[in-house]
DNA sequence: GGTTATCCGTACCGTACGTTACGGTTCGGC
DNA sequence: GCCGAACCGTAACGTACGGTACGGATAACC
């Protein structure tokens, strides 16, 4: 579920043999955290040190590498808008809202998220930049033409998509995120996830949903 | 605002002098992030690095005595819970918002929760831990009377405080926090935080006030 | 069969930094 | 005035790790 990297790909001229080096960076990274060696990750692909550093150029080099070639992998499914009525709509913000919480629960997503909270602080590469554009904004993208077409259908109310969206964010991840980020224990089953998303995407329809009126500016 | 660490005071037996060490690890955190060396620390509070290894044993105890040193001085304002009526209740809960806004997006805030969410990575050190208590856990102890007052007082159904505590949480903190965690200019300017936290507000009353009927389980 | 390119394995170098050791100074107690 | 404790400044040590160099193996190509 979830993945799609199918049809246009941004691995920008990855062999098969870098691809599967960064993925065992990857791995490495999950159970590792930002404290990896170079050496640890030649040893874990069965590479040498040499041609990490003349593929990659560095340390850092690698772990944008990393970072991306992930990113290019995981993709929140898309959704088409025609035919919407509110069953449907529902089931479309359900979909996103669990999609979005199996991807920031997942044990990659943490651990890419914790290495890019720690780069922006020294802000050497944008790896901060990378995972936002390919998290948080991937998400509204895919998200805001069904806000778009759910207001179409006046199923919706509201006077800013992105205002939308946000809220829609926050009731999804709520502290979620943070929590996991922050090390606490807070496993969520799939029950859990579908339990959530739908009080979420409930919530949201009686805030956005069209007859119900109090939501402010 | 918002501090007050005036009555008990969970410093434990810290000097004046090393209360100021303290503070210069915690500016030296917020510039340099988490690469600050002990050398720039002793540098920077003029003491000696033997002193430091002295107070705090090594680089971790040091690190989490500043993170429990700052979390000892930030504190979220309480509020008493007696005559309540819907305004005061929206003023509590707009107050609450908005001084949780300020913390998060403080830079020693930010800088703490980032150099915590690297050691959640490996876990030698419980940063996340200490941060988790006194922010997210420290704001739910906090509201949850406010909350339970409120619904005492017919203002406001819900089943469980902890549910709807999460979804004021999220109404509230929205994509905040991890954007800028993760690096992404984000200036919330008083008056921005006060606007969100009068959204976040009226949207909670919207889900959770009494006479307003869709809120699911 | 020879040549060349690619890459693995490993040994090696330089450096940054955590940690320790030590001499010098201040200061309170007697 | 002397002693010891606390502390500053700095030098020194050990090590981990990023980065580089080199020998040998494999394979493609002629």
């Amino acid at each position: 579920m979830l993945l799609a990297n199918a049809d246009i790909d941004n691995s920008q001229a990855l062999t098969e043999r870098q691809q599967a080096v960064l993925d065992a960076a990857l791995r490495l990274l999950v159970e590792e955290g930002d404290n990896l060696t170079m050496t640890a990750v030649a040893r874990r692909a069965s590479c040498s040190k040499e041609t990490l550093y003349k593929w990659f150029g560095d340390r850092d080099g690698l772990l944008t590498a990393t970072v991306q070639w992930q990113a290019s992998k995981v993709r929140v499914a898309s959704v088409d808008g025609k035919g919407l009525d509110l069953a449907s709509l529902t089931a479309s913000l359900e979909r996103f809202a669990s999609d979005w919480l199996s991807v920031i629960s997942s044990d990659t997503s943490i651990a890419l998220n914790r290495v890019a909270v720690g780069h922006a602080g020294s802000g050497k590469d944008d790896l901060g930049a990378v995972v936002l554009e390919n998290g948080r904004f991937a998400l509204a993208r895919r998200l805001k033409p069904v806000l778009e077409a759910g207001r179409q259908a006046g199923l919706l109310e509201f006077t800013d998509a992105e205002t939308a969206f946000r809220t829609f964010f926050g009731l999804v991840g709520r502290d979620v995120q943070i929590r996991l980020l922050l090390g606490d224990r807070l496993e969520l089953t799939e029950a859990a996830i579908g339990g959530d998303a739908a009080r979420a995407t409930q919530q949201f329809l009686a805030l956005f949903g069209a007859k119900a009126g109090p939501q402010g500016l």
